[in-house]
DNA sequence: CATGGGATTGACT
DNA sequence: GTCAATCCCATGC
C-alpha cells in the first residue's frame, strides 16, 4: 500500500472560506494520518458569532486554536473519553472551525479495525469519536497543520462518487439547534446514527 | 481553588 | 431506554 495519496492535499486556501463553505467543501475529501483514514462524509460547523461554537466567548484556552489560521487543527477532549477533530477555517483571527464526524473507512483497515477493537466495518469511523480512535487522532496533533503533516486531508478523486449533500441541525448541542449547520453525504451507510 | 458540564460511546436493563 | 466512564476547561467565589 502506497503511503502518500495521489490526490493532493487541502490547501490554507481552501479553509479560509465561510465555514459552512468549507464543511460542505470536505464532504468527498479523504482523511489521512500515517497509513489509516477515509472519505469524509459528515460535518458539522462551528462559528464564533454562535452560541454553541467554543470560540463564542472569544479566545479562552481551549478556544484559542479556533481561532488560528485556516488549515490548522484543532482537536479537544470531550467526556473524558473522546478527542474530536475540527478542521480551523475561516481568515487567521476569526474562530470557526468544521467538526469530523463521520468517514467510509478506506485506508489501513486492519489497524483501524484492531484499534476499534470491533470488526463490523459500519462502526468503524461513524462518530467523531469513533473515527478520531480509528485514526489515532489525540491531543498531541492540537494546532498540528492539517495542510502539510502528518494528518491532512485530500481532494476527492477524479473519478470519486459525487454524493448528494443533505442539511440538518447539529447533533449533541443545546445551543443554537436550530441551525442547519450538519452536512452529511445522503444514502452512506458509515453515517453517525441518531440515538 | 471548587465545582459542573460536555460537539460521545458502549454496555446493560 | 438508561447510565457510567473520566478529564479538560470554563465559570464563579
Amino acid at each position: 500500500m502506497s503511503l502518500k495519496l495521489a490526490e493532493p492535499v487541502l490547501n490554507a486556501d481552501f479553509y479560509a472560506r465561510p465555514v459552512v463553505d468549507v464543511a460542505r467543501g470536505l464532504i468527498g475529501c479523504t482523511l489521512m494520518h500515517r497509513g489509516t483514514g477515509g472519505v469524509i462524509v459528515e460535518t458539522e460547523a462551528y462559528h464564533q458569532s454562535e452560541s454553541a461554537c467554543h470560540a463564542f466567548r472569544g479566545p479562552t484556552p481551549r478556544a484559542r486554536t479556533l481561532f488560528a489560521a485556516p488549515g490548522t487543527a484543532y482537536v479537544y477532549f470531550s467526556y473524558g473519553v473522546h478527542s474530536l477533530l475540527n478542521a480551523v477555517a475561516e481568515p487567521d483571527g476569526v474562530g470557526a472551525a468544521v467538526l469530523i464526524r463521520a468517514l467510509v473507512p478506506t485506508h489501513g483497515i486492519n489497524e483501524m479495525l484492531q484499534r476499534r477493537g470491533r470488526d463490523r466495518h459500519r462502526d468503524l469511523c461513524s462518530g467523531p469519536g469513533k473515527l478520531t480512535q480509528a485514526l489515532a487522532i489525540g491531543l498531541d496533533l492540537n494546532e498540528s497543520v492539517l495542510t502539510g503533516g502528518p494528518l491532512a486531508i485530500h481532494e476527492p478523486a477524479a473519478d470519486a462518487a459525487r454524493y448528494e449533500i443533505v442539511s440538518t441541525p447539529r447533533i449533541g448541542i443545546s445551543n443554537a439547534v436550530d441551525l442547519p449547520w450538519r452536512f452529511y453525504a445522503e444514502g452512506v451507510e458509515h453515517v453517525s446514527r441518531a440515538r
